[in-house]
DNA sequence: AGCTTATAGTTTGATATCAAACCATATACT
DNA sequence: AGTATATGGTTTGATATCAAACTATAAGCT
């Protein structure tokens, strides 16, 4: 069969005027593909965040950084990247954000003149609880989807798929 | 207490050198959330695949949308980006790169000079078939991490979560 | 001490992404 | 027909990200 590229559609339910709606798409094996699937539910996840945090002028990043220099005071650079998942000079600009608005401390350490050593500031402090109030909101939304019941077991799957690629 | 932002810190395992490693980290409320653990696992499968399609010269994004492309032939770029979740402006790179190479061929619709009608070419879907080999390997991997017990359920909340921020 | 190698952080270059502005074509309304 | 409005796709500008090259310090070895 010669094949002409023509509309050889599976597609079948349309819309009124032909469109193909997000229902009508055939996703193929992407449909039980974890990787897909869990890309298109994060994506969802944070936009939805950064829709609201951007309403306290703030991004996922930032805001997942103060925490974690909050929680560990005097935390470096790259021990912090590693927490976060993310590369190193990744964090660079970050960093240089959050000390630029007063919401980060950094300071040379005397042992190792190269690394430097991240602490929150007082209006860091009070920025996060700021934040901290959006992001709770946010997982609320995000638990009501998932259910109580499962909410334990699925965040256990999740870090270990974290964890699952060293 | 005038805390002058020393290193306070809440962090007790450390490494033999006195560097936090990610084990000995205090994630806060971020252990238990959602958002944060999500963002990792993805990110984190999305490296991996990235490593593995790279050897075969692709990218996730280019072979989720050929798999589109080719299970909903004539499909238009506005339908495409809505399915894959990407803004349209995404796709434009990604669609060019494929007609560059031969693998999908683009052809305005006659009923709508604006449109574009999207199919994969015969050498499409040679690549294609190569790209699906490599994804199932990594699906083979996801699925020995999560465990037959729970796929179902954990694809299904990944759904929910997709569609739940309209 | 002096070389070699490792490490902390920055810079640079490549991608991927969104959002808003834009252009061309369609559709709707008068 | 003629104007206003909507829609498909591209362009542009802003971010976020990684990876590799780079700079400076540090640590280890001879």
């Amino acid at each position: 069969m010669g094949v002409k590229s023509g509309n050889g559609g599976s597609r079948v339910r349309r819309g009124k005027n032909g469109e193909a709606t997000v229902e009508s798409i055939n996703f193929g094996p992407l449909a039980t593909w974890i990787g897909f699937n869990l890309r298109m539910a994060q994506e969802s996840a944070f936009q939805a965040f950064s829709r609201q945090s951007q309403e306290i002028g703030e991004s996922p990043g930032r805001f997942a950084t103060l925490t974690l220099i909050a929680r560990n005071p005097g935390i470096s650079q790259t021990e912090l990247s590693q927490a976060a998942g993310r590369d190193k000079s990744s964090l660079t600009p970050v960093i240089e954000g959050l000390v630029r608005r007063g919401l980060v401390e950094r300071k040379r350490l005397n042992h190792d003149r190269r690394a430097y050593c991240l602490n929150v500031t007082r209006d860091g402090k009070k920025a996060l609880s700021t934040m901290m109030r959006c992001a709770r909101r946010h997982e609320k939304n995000l638990d009501k989807i998932i259910g109580l019941r499962d909410r334990a077991r699925f965040l256990e799957i999740l870090k270990r798929l974290a964890a699952g690629f060293d």
